[in-house]
DNA sequence: AAAGAGCGGTAACAGTGTTACCGATAAGAA
DNA sequence: TTCTTATCGGTAACACTGTTACCGCTCTTT
């Protein structure tokens, strides 16, 4: 049972083609919303036939497997592309703030993942590793404040998932609409300092920044 | 253009079906989800034709509003009977857990009246007022604690708001299956009580309790 | 060179929201 | 009272959706 050089090209061919569908799938999915993403569209799209789709996802579900990680992926990217300063709480504040920054950058992305866009989607196999990979970017920026002092009384991952709480409720309420103010950014700082308050030192002013 | 009595009792008769059709759409709704709501679903289970549906609700749109307004209704009528013992602060947390428990005892309209679940369907027409109705039970808890001196330092809408997000945070995450731990209600409470806290004087330790 | 296997296009099936048609029923007019 | 008219509702269709059986074509293997 050995990997003959057709099927590595097959295979490669393959990979390229799944490339492309999840790219029509994330340019259909960012620029008409989870609506949009039919199966007949996205292989009208690439210029195939449906079938193709089932062979290489498995159906819809194995696609919405993939623009799952593929989103995490997105956001992952962004979260560590976070600026950076020394200071981990200020770090911390940034990463918090990038959050925000990617739901509202890419809406209908943050509805697939955190808000059951996809009906009938139930995320499995890679989804949970690739939510908790990117979870796991908070929790580190949290443990890095508790090795530098900065936060104490709690576990980082305790920490951490207060604030994933925090700012998901402030940003999944701002992207359903029901905020139409525009001070939703500082809403959103002043729910996080005020979660951050009771493991914190120092006086809190971020939020006023 | 008088209203003739014949008028009259096909109106009333048109209510009656409105309301028995808007019962099978909730029943489907909180037994089998938002896929099951189907307009040849629920005629099938009232026994009439699909076109009933649309001259009484004009579309799925339309039966999505009165699904929204439903769910509202049952949602302000849980926030109402929390329970009530005299102290403004308890009366405000206990509100806050009824909003969990509501949000837990039926996911699926908290799902469509928070979660974007009916895909297509924005809130528009009697939504916005009946969801604005519903917040205003918890912006009045946040008066009566600033009225009796236990809250200061914002405007009652802004706590409310904060509050509002806080819960829905924990909520939509754990409804989403994000946490399958035990302690959900324990995290839910401490972050309801980190945002209380920076308007609170005295320590807090209902989330301990 | 012949046999076998897998990919992919066509076309179908069951389901969805929606609506054109058309019969029945009742209000209003002669 | 009888005739016209308008509205309600059932049937059946249309354009969609996800999914799959069929079948030709290509490439590997013997």
């Amino acid at each position: 049972m050995t990997i003959t050089a057709y099927q590595r090209a097959q295979q490669e061919g393959q990979d390229v083609v799944r490339a492309v569908i999840l790219d029509a799938a994330t340019r259909l999915l960012v620029t008409e919303g989870p609506a949009a993403l039919t199966v007949r569209r996205i292989a009208g799209e690439v210029g195939c036939s449906t079938k193709v789709i089932y062979t290489l996802f498995g159906g819809k579900d194995g696609l919405g497997e993939a623009l799952w990680v593929e989103g995490f992926g997105r956001f992952e990217r962004r979260l560590i592309a976070a600026p950076t300063q020394g200071d981990p709480l200020a770090d911390l504040r940034a990463g918090l703030d990038a959050y925000r920054d990617y739901a509202l950058a890419e809406p209908d992305y943050y509805r697939v993942m955190f808000m059951g866009a996809m009906p009938g989607f139930k995320p499995g196999g890679e989804a949970g590793p690739a939510a908790r990979r990117t979870l796991d970017i908070l929790v580190r920026a949290v443990q890095d404040c508790m090795d530098a002092g900065l936060l104490r009384g709690g576990t980082a991952e305790e920490i951490a998932g207060l604030l994933w709480m925090a700012v998901h409720g402030a940003v999944s309420l701002e992207i359903s609409g029901f905020f139409h103010e525009a001070d939703a950014a500082q809403r959103s700082r002043a729910l996080c300092s005020a979660v951050l308050a009771p493991y914190l030192l120092p006086p809190d002013d971020w939020s006023a920044s």
